[in-house]
DNA sequence: GGCAATTGCTTGCGTGCGCAACCTTTCTTC
DNA sequence: GAAGAAAGGTTGCGCACGCAAGCAATTGCC
């Protein structure tokens, strides 16, 4: 059961899933290439949107992101040069910057996201039954507890 | 049904698995330091590993890897440089060239497998059942078969 | 209260990759 | 068989990102 190999069920299910995740990938950043936005820049936006007064402090952006603070600083700083986000200095603690979606930017996430949504049911979720979805729900929220049970 | 929304159900399976995503790889690149290998390289020597005569043409091989023409050109530079793989002409197109598996390219995956499938087992499989394993491989194959027939 | 440790963000550097341009070899078509 | 089209690979360039270092502000400890 747990040798040192894969059995063929477990070989079946990782390399059909490794082979969706970069073809999905793919697909999905080219549907988002007619509004100009990443996928990455578009994962800023939905953060942003979803926070409390549009805005969150970098730190708490970039683990949000699986991002370094680098990485971070840099992804904004497109984004905020296409004015779809704004920096703003906190007042109560002048090391942290928020990073602010703008009306322009909240503008463009309306804009974009019911075609991102109908890509993501396009490209992954189509051809599968409710069952299976609620199936891949609890498989992915299973391995999401393991990752961040696991020591690293 | 087919909203402009994700249902709750849609919207569970696609957020888990997408955190999933991101991070599983960086935990199992990570478990691949040790062998001085990416989980590029890796696959790579596993492709050659598998083909015959250890061997394969770039073009297919990029395909195989899901990698641009020169992508591929840069990542078997570094392993060209580690002797792990070599580049062999062929005799009958002199425009193509293979990508070879060396004996210390043999060596190596050899060595680095058994850590890469625990790695994959402790990352992803552990606390699936068996029935959630073939599970997971059938919601892929269709993801996969959409994905291909998809117009791009 | 003052000095170290910590936190938050940015910058310099290196790496990996895609795109477009290029060269070479082979295939096609007449 | 010669000219154009296509296929196979590599190189120049740019972009995105991680790591390490650095700087500023805050917290902790005595």
């Amino acid at each position: 059961m747990a040798s040192t190999w894969l059995s063929a069920s477990e070989m079946r299910a990782w390399r059909n899933f490794i082979e969706s995740v970069s073809t999905m990938t793919a697909a999905l950043e080219g549907d988002l290439v007619p509004f100009g936005l990443t996928l990455g820049d578009y994962e800023v936006l939905v953060r942003l949107s979803e926070a409390e007064n549009h805005r969150l402090r970098m730190c708490d952006l970039a683990t949000s992101l699986q991002l370094s603070p680098s990485g971070l600083t840099r992804r904004l700083d497109g984004l905020v040069s296409s004015g779809l986000v704004e920096r703003v200095a906190s007042p109560s603690d002048r090391r942290v910057m928020f990073a602010a979606l703008t009306a322009a930017g909240h503008v463009k996430l309306v804009e974009a996201a019911p075609d991102h949504v109908a890509s993501v049911r396009n490209r992954f979720l189509k051809d599968l039954t409710n069952e299976q979805v609620r199936s891949l729900g609890d498989i992915f929220e299973i391995v999401r507890a393991n990752l961040t049970a696991c020591p690293q």
